[in-house]
DNA sequence: CGCCGTATTGAATACGCATTCAAATCAGCT
DNA sequence: AGCTGATTTGAATGCGTATTCAATACGGCG
């Protein structure tokens, strides 16, 4: 990495930081206090005398002081940190994510450090050594590509870790993830039920658990119906590939009348290229299916019919399953939250269907 | 904050961590030496024989030693840690920039840590507090308002901090913005020369310096072309107030013929609301211009006319100056970077402009 | 051979805090 | 008053590393 060249550069220059830190110990000159009662004062949990800590406390605010939260960490182990690894901000799935993961571990008493590490295994796996020399109590995968040897390095470790949006064939994993096989079906189901019969997919990534679990479960839907996909495109969640995907698909002579596709990031991509491109009509012409919900999903431009994938609730789950490793709670496998279909204006409904509530976008849009 | 309940409650629990953690002295006594020698070897600038440098790190790779980094940084009093401070990812600008912000500290040796903030200044307070707490050796303050008293606290303190995308009157805070006026001039010179004469604004937000300064250049640019504005109303920034601004601006009978909006996360409901609502074309109708270029801006949905922010360039500013702060170099005032005019089609295009370069838009957008 | 400057090395210490432990204080009781 | 048990307090210690500092080894030179 190129970090280091410039690390050594730094140690070198052996610059002072401005460091004109408070102590402890000087509250506790201040104070006419020990250094202990001055921890205690800071520790919850530790009795101090009512007069000490007033004492204590006034002459902290005096001298600005803050419990130094390194040596804090140093001496019990715990950082109060916990690392979260991404991939990208692309696809706004993520952003969401990463902002709500941020303010539930914030309200726990956690700090969150970030790394970005591109799609690839041997990437992650620096980024993890990484934060393992941080110290961090526990680490969020959120959906980049991990390698076996990863995730058993980090049970060998002991290192309490979440996989969020990805998962691994094995089921004892702590991983939160929709349920994919099931929204896929539903997906396919909602699509047969609504008399298309030429129906295509453009799928994620074939690496990925949770494409190959979309496209299976919406070939089981088809299949209820007696239809098989029309055809199956892999988009690898990627803008550009996914247009390309899309005039493709539209190519030939006979050409689909629904597409399911993999996420929403790809389905608006696949939108604007059905209508700017293509010259078609949405849904008259072709029905389009996405799958997330992101907020860009209830836009008016896009009005996409998908089956959400509820962050608030997969954030909650990653919280508190990394929380309860954290504090020796027995390992759980992988968590599967429901994804229910979001009805909206991209797609014919057939008679008779409607969204599980009268939601059409309940998170809050502003800022 | 709900934080410190809980906090109390994993002290009281006192619960281990794993902790089965390698030592420099563990590595010592495998190979022989002693934990200083350990040390020197894993501090870039220290010298060690080779003889022993091999005998350390072949005992430190059996062991899988890797350094305490919250050890080292008590003793240097460096963390190699900076916190960002962000207001909300909603707005598809700053997911991309803390991308970035992350990539280019990570490529320098520096961890970031993350914090949301409500856009309330106390709020703000209280996460720097936070991050004071943490030892960060610097801090971005991304778009979030800043009170006066916590720029004089960091000030007095010296501890480095760059505000990004957001400024205060005083030009000798350190803080990367781009060139705003100059920037709402340009638009308000390029409609006005495509012959609009109802050029109205729909602005950032009154207490946002970027906002003013977008809105007082625009004033200026049809100045030149003696025009005044048809009517400037406060969008904040948000979608769903963008929404109602531009229902109002046309609710009349008399309306615009072109729109200047504060920043491009508004001018997508813009022209979403004056094509689907409205029934408006874009830009036979009306002109909209923005003012951001976020990745979006050149789908061919919006194919929108805008003002840039150059990330790249914002960043590698930021961080320089954030760094150079950290190594004691002389503080810096504002910068201010360019903001070239993106031409596409949403906006009529007076004969003979063209834009800056010949860019659509040149940052990856896979992934 | 003896002396001196240089390069390595380990013992000791400091970083800022939490925690153990023993001493001291205090209240409550006989 | 005298004793016991509970509570509060400070001295000492440890967390894992980087950094003095003195001691040692080494190499070159007269």
């Amino acid at each position: 990495m190129a970090g280091a060249t410039f690390l050594m550069a730094l140690r070198q220059s052996n610059v002072p930081m401005p460091d004109s830190r408070i102590t402890a110990s000087d509250v506790a000159r201040k104070a006419g206090v020990s250094q202990p009662t001055v921890s205690r004062v800071f520790t919850p949990g530790a009795r101090v005398s009512p007069d000490r800590e007033r004492r204590v406390r006034e002459a902290a605010r005096e001298l600005g002081y803050q419990p130094n939260t390194l040596a804090r960490s140093l001496n019990t182990g715990r950082s109060y940190t916990i690392g979260v690894v991404l991939a990208c901000l692309q696809n706004p799935f993520y952003p969401e994510a990463l902002q709500r993961l941020s303010e539930a571990l914030s309200a726990k008493g956690y700090h969150v450090m970030v790394f970005f590490a591109a799609n690839m295994a041997e990437e992650v796996d620096g980024v993890v050594d990484n934060l393992l020399a941080h110290q961090v109590d526990g680490i969020i995968l959120a959906s980049v590509s991990i390698s076996n040897e990863l995730t058993d390095r980090l049970k060998e470790l002991k290192i309490p870790f979440v996989l969020f949006n990805r998962a691994q064939e094995d089921r004892g994993l702590p991983a939160v993830t929709a349920a994919n096989f099931e929204g896929g079906k539903r997906a396919g189901r909602f699509l047969a039920a609504g008399g298309h019969v030429r129906i295509a997919h453009i799928a994620g990534w074939q690496k990925s658990l949770n494409g190959r679990d979309r496209q299976a479960g919406f070939v089981a839907g088809l299949a209820e119906h007696g239809l098989a996909p029309f055809r199956i495109i892999y988009g690898e969640y990627d803008r550009q590939k996914a247009i390309a995907a899309t005039r493709a698909l539209f190519d030939c002579g006979t050409f689909p009348d629904a597409v399911f596709v993999g996420n929403d990031h790809m389905a608006f991509a696949v939108l604007e290229t059905l209508r700017m491109d293509l010259g078609l009509r949405v849904p008259d012409d072709v029905s389009v299916v996405g799958y997330d919900d992101v907020p860009m999903a209830a836009w008016g431009t896009y009005d996409l019919t998908t089956l959400r994938q509820p962050v608030n609730r997969m954030v909650g789950e990653t919280v508190s399953m990394l929380l309860a490793m954290i504090n020796n709670h027995p390992l759980q496998g992988r968590v599967e939250i429901d994804s229910p279909l979001i009805l909206r204006g991209s797609a014919r409904i057939p008679d008779g269907w409607t969204s599980p509530r009268r939601i059409r976008h309940p998170r809050n849009t502003t800022g």
